[in-house]
DNA sequence: AACAATTTTATTGCATCCAATTAAATTAAT
DNA sequence: ATTAATTTAATTGGATGCAATAAAATTGTT
């Protein structure tokens, strides 16, 4: 009843749907930033950036990978992967040739150093993990969510010329 | 049978852990960026960035915030919110002043040309979530989640020299 | 009052991120 | 074979983020 009048007199309320507690993309924003933050204190000891912990995660799984294919994995683009993949090679941990096939390609490959690291990185997921404050059953809730999200609508949906 | 056995030869293999697709933080830190990115070309119209867009709904709900104050709304420090500010200065959206009681305290407030904007921006919040490929309920169960983990340990914790 | 501790912003330096542009190599078309 | 289009990295410029430090004002203590 009385739908919406007398809460707001005159003086331009702030409509419900601009409220900050509102949107989804704040605690999305504001999550991944203090995710980051804490990873920190461990990636300091590794002589790693969140960046380059990822980075270094696709490379102990694959081993050799061009940075178009690293850039597809982490969704990141030459502009983020180029300075920080030169910082990886500097401390060793990766290797940066080119493809002799194809010069345009860059190869990116893991050296015996940078496979070392990920002994010393193998127990911070599960400190993290701990450190949450949610269930496993929500920590798998909240990850397939999110890939769900990541999966369609957000991404691709490119100009798209031509019919599907 | 087999547990493990034989998919893994001797060829140091990348535990399962350090897997980026097991890790809850990379879907969180993508799917941030993701939605950033998705907002850029209605934040375009609008002269905001996002990080600026996030601040301007503060001031929308709230018309006077002290810097310390909108650091805490937004999870940002003076580091950040100092030059963003200056910025929205310059636009005209809001304007920066010491307080009369203690000099420390930079209020910031919206000004008229900031209070129109949100007039502007009323139709975005309905836009991107339309645009998302989640149910109303996802997205509702999404956010309760995210807020969840800003809730507690994951921020705070803080050094805690003496008991509770 | 004088000094110490605290609070609040501002500054600095480093590392992203991203859009836009450039450059080099390769492939496709004529 | 030339030229045109495409692909892949690199570069550039603008805006964060954040840790660490500094600076100014205020408050608390003796």
């Amino acid at each position: 009843m009385n739908a919406g009048i007398g809460e707001n007199p005159n003086r331009e309320p702030c409509p419900d749907c601009l409220k900050l507690g509102k949107q989804l993309c704040f605690p999305l924003y504001a999550c991944s930033r203090e995710i980051v933050k804490k990873y920190k204190p461990y990636l300091d000891k590794l002589g790693l950036t969140y960046t380059q912990y990822i980075t270094m995660m696709v490379m102990w799984e694959r081993r050799q990978m061009s940075v178009k294919e690293l850039g597809e994995c982490l969704l990141l683009d030459s502009g983020t992967l180029t300075p920080l993949l030169k910082k990886l090679e500097q401390k060793g941990f990766v290797t940066r040739k080119r493809a002799h096939t194809d010069e345009r390609i860059l190869i990116v490959t893991l050296t015996e150093k940078g496979k070392q690291l990920a002994a010393k990185a193998v127990s911070i997921p599960d400190q993290m993990r701990s450190s949450l404050p949610l269930t496993e059953e929500e920590i798998r809730l909240l990850h397939s969510l999110l890939y769900k999200m990541l999966s369609k609508t957000v991404r691709g949906e490119a100009p798209k010329r031509q019919s599907p």
